[in-house]
DNA sequence: GATGAATGAGTTTTCATTCAT
DNA sequence: GATGAATGAAAACTCATTCAT
């Protein structure tokens, strides 16, 4: 086990390469077959590995699943941070954040889907009120917020409560997985236009 | 139950009583241990009775959860249906939408929280895909694709895809649920008038 | 119950009449879905009552199973007691004896097969060496032996132990009955005829 | 194991031995209380180990008792076989069949109690018409028919019916298993040489 | 006489976890 | 680093039996 043979964190180039590879294959298990059904014997058979053999990368299956988490987060993260950076004003970036969201969606629906079950779990089980989601929330809220007040304060927004209309954008985008999984042939570009225009409306400056 | 007795669906007084009292327990388990760990001898322990006492009520667990669904469901509706009747225009009917949503999940949080876990799990298990999920979206969504037609047809919307949009809305709703859980003190009160100014902006035609 | 009502084993019109439906529901129950899956509930189902009732005219299932065996034994052994009874002399009467047998087995279906499933439960269930079960081999074997042992005094048959031939021959007649399962369409009547013939010339005597 | 393995279908000697205990302990259970309370719990106990290892070597109940069923089906074949190939003439073959089959009952009387009870079950609870039940009848027969066919085409037989005849012979040394359990001090030499008898004058041509 | 309700012991099965090798 | 083997706790479900009414 890691914490038993370095205490420093290190860990040997094996071991990463199989918690990767383990991460991966849990990703797949979960969207296909789904939390439930993704056991560790499930996620080994996808490695070609034993059940055994994962507890020797993660302490438990719980430690197993936080890596999925941290690790397809930060993923989308960066995809989507990219993105919005090149933009020229908050109302271009807000564009951006919707757009390379749903593209992230769209071309990552394994991950996505994995994801949604696991967060899913994690409310279910702990009341919602667990430490990895609040920071996981505030942390994907955050720059949507940001884009949102610097838009106010540069007058291209018009007066509205950012967190209120930031929670209400990612609603909007995150409600797209379960309905790829309920209607596999979803126009989403044509979803992507409506998106961006609906959340213009809703927040662009009336002028006098 | 059902199984061993008359196939005509009689029920007892009592019969009725423990099946909806096992319908409020299995509710409850749900709402505060979650899906997964809220097993028959955990709604059995709250409900004060034996595991096998449910199977003389409910033919299994299924049927248990499905009732405990159509239940929700039904008082959901009735709740919200109420008050977007009484509502003079489209705009109205609208806000009177958006509010009576979100006083019904402020005020009922066992069971919307309940309500999201089920359905969940249905995403889950099934793929996604299920008979149940998708009338059900499609039973709460025809309503409000209709007030938003409705609005467009009375020259008050502006155009834009209905679907996309009653989806964005139901979305945006839905997604108080979590956060209540995350952060217990949400103003909801701001968080309506917030929701219901934002969705008048997106949906309201503007005059030349 | 039978016991605490009437200690000198009476019995009502009413209850021998509800006890020879539930042993009728049992044969039929038995005879289509197994000893395992002929719950009480099922039989219950069947007699159109409830399972509690059951245990106001059987102690427990043991005692109705019981009486279900009896019931099969006398009846059948009456049956085909009588048609032997009116054959001129031992070689015409194992003749009778094998084609009676074979008959009640092709027009009482049900009831053998539940008498099977019974018989090969008890054996199973008690190791085999059970009371119920020796007396009811006895019973039945000893008329056959008594055929041999006549035919043999009076010269029609050969010299052979009777206990061995009679087991043979009823061991000839059991087999039909998981055989008529197997293949619906036997020819009984063929099947009659060669046994018939078989055991003739394995008992008869051979002159000099 | 099998189904967490390697789908090779490789398999360890441990695992070969544990699977061949716990056939020992399941023809053992089934032989001693009945195939009703051969609970997995109760083949476990014997065997020393946790109902759950034996799911680590068999899918689950039904392949265990399959295997049982195999084991003790090719084993009975072996036995018997060797035996019948060394004969002259079909009429010796015929008397090593009954020699060697009613040996092998009295030497293996927990083997042939599991078989019985084993086959019942399976007749019981799948109506009787299970594809493994008729293989294995017939499998079991044929070889019996191809001697009584073979004496008859070689002169040494009278004319019957093979089938019906050979099920006679059938029958008569399968009733011998719930007979010894009957009557444990049965005098198994002298059954085999009546039965031998019986069968020799209900076979053989009788020269004009 | 019978019902509706409940019990409790038992069944098969699943799975995260442990550990000797 | 990893395997094969096993554990033990929990799950859903079945059913004979009991009993107040």
């Amino acid at each position: 086990m890691r914490s038993e043979k370095s205490p420093d964190g290190q860990r040997t180039f094996v071991d990463a390469a199989r918690r990767a590879q383990l991460v991966r294959c849990t990703v797949e298990a979960i969207a296909e077959v789904g939390m439930r059904k993704a056991s560790l014997a499930e996620i080994a058979r996808r490695a070609g590995i034993t059940k055994g053999a994962i507890f020797y990368h993660f302490a438990n299956r719980e430690e197993l699943v936080n890596e999925v988490l941290v690790t397809l987060l930060t993923e989308g993260a960066r995809y989507m941070g990219e993105r919005i950076a090149e933009q020229a004003d908050p109302a271009a970036e807000l564009r951006a954040y919707l757009e390379s969201n749903i593209d992230y969606i769209a071309t990552h629906r394994a991950e996505v889907a994995a994801l949604v079950a696991i967060a899913m779990n994690h409310t279910d089980e702990r009341g919602g009120a667990r430490e990895v989601d609040a920071s996981v929330y505030g942390e994907s809220l955050r720059p949507l917020e940001d884009i949102l007040r610097r838009g106010q304060e540069q007058g291209l927004f018009c007066a509205f409560d950012t967190r209120t209309t930031a929670m209400t954008i990612r609603a909007a985008i995150d409600a797209i997985g379960p309905q790829l999984s309920a209607i596999p042939d979803l126009d989403l570009d044509r979803y992507t236009t409506e998106l961006v225009a609906l959340f213009d409306r809703a927040t662009k400056r009336v002028p006098a």
